[in-house]
DNA sequence: GATCCGTGGTT
DNA sequence: TAACCAAGGAT
């Protein structure tokens, strides 16, 4: 496994050179942006990341709307939140170092049992297991796996920890991921080039693909609403800031009606932010979240450049736009109203 | 254990 | 194209 990743290694931002240890913020920061998020979508706001807040301390030091309007566009925002959070908490009980070993890693927010020791492992040198999901995949197929996900968890997580050497668990860690990445797909595995085919109990069986089994999952319900774009004639539109917690939590914001499950909308007018000639745009937009689907009708309303934000809301000019904290169905909002 | 939390790419 | 998926964590 680790000739295979020796002879195969992928240069990315934040992993060392042979030989050499990553640097533990590099491993902190890359380790969260790529929760449930692609290698490609991570490394540019990776590079930006690093450019503007070069140490755990300057990250620390950073004001928390900063952090979310640098991450907007990257998605799971509590993320974002917690990145800050560890890099404060680092900072203040830790003197700026991270800690070495998985259960202090664990104590820190944003960091659960894979990130704790992915750090451990990667950027310390330490035995231990992370399992993402390509390891569980791996493991899954290698051993043939019977059970279905997410009960086999337990059971992967016992058989991958089993194969961890005490001799550059970091590497083996990157190297089973890298695996997954690459050979071990969801479909189609290439069988025919993997360093354990040999060993591979799915391989045996003939099916590889056919694991990990998993579980039916519950369809995604439809919800809809309607978006109240209230432009200037200076160009500024109405915006506000979301909750701080729950969906899209603390981000940028289209004042908009509650999304409701479709078919159980009431009047959007009453919900909207200020008394204005509305007028319903033509079309929709739509956007996919992890659990449900949102439509959006867009009315807008064109004001005077005078005009004067309700309580709790500004007039953002589009040209700001960028230091705002505004997600992706916000942006698609907005090119709809052609507010931008 | 189940649910909530984004986004963009692939098939 | 609709479904699936990606280096998960918090509650």
């Amino acid at each position: 496994m680790l000739a295979w990743y020796d002879a195969h290694r992928r240069h990315l931002p934040w992993r060392a050179g042979p030989g050499e240890r990553a640097d533990p913020y590099h491993v902190f920061l890359s380790e969260i942006m790529l929760q449930q998020t692609t290698v490609k979508a991570v490394i540019p706001y990776f590079g930006a990341f690093l450019a503007r807040w070069p140490t755990v301390r300057h990250l620390a030091a950073a004001p928390l709307e900063e952090v979310l309007s640098q991450w907007a566009g990257l998605g799971y925002y509590a993320r974002a939140r917690n990145l800050h959070a560890c890099a404060k908490a680092v900072s203040a009980r830790h003197a700026g170092r991270f800690p070495d070993d998985e259960a202090a890693l664990l104590e820190l927010p944003g960091i659960g049992p894979y990130t704790a020791a992915a750090i451990s492992a990667i950027a310390f040198g330490r035995k231990a297991s992370p399992v993402d999901g390509n390891i569980e995949r791996v493991v899954a197929r290698l051993f043939a796996v019977a059970e279905p996900l997410p009960g086999a968890k337990p059971a992967i997580r016992a058989l991958a920890a089993a194969l961890v050497p005490d001799w550059r668990p970091g590497d083996f860690a990157q190297a089973m991921m890298d695996l997954g990445a690459t050979i071990c797909t969801p479909r189609s595995p290439a069988c025919g080039i993997c360093p354990l085919m040999d060993d591979c109990a799915a391989r045996a069986q003939g099916d590889p693909a056919r694991f990990p089994e998993k579980a039916a999952k519950a369809e995604k319900p439809e919800r809809a609403g309607t978006a109240f774009l209230a432009v200037r004639a200076d160009g500024a539109v109405l915006l506000r800031s979301r909750p701080e917690k729950g969906l899209l939590g603390g981000m940028t914001e289209v004042p908009s009606t509650p999304w409701e499950p479709k078919g159980k909308a009431g009047d959007a007018l009453p919900h909207a932010p200020l008394a204005a000639p509305w007028r319903p745009l033509p079309g929709a937009v739509r956007h996919v979240f992890t659990h449900f689907a949102l439509e959006l009708a867009v009315w807008r309303a064109d004001l005077p450049a005078t005009a004067a934000a309700p309580a709790g809301m500004r007039f953002v000019l589009p040209r700001d736009f960028d230091r705002e904290a505004l997600p992706s169905v916000m942006r698609k909002l907005l090119a709809h109203g052609r507010a931008i």
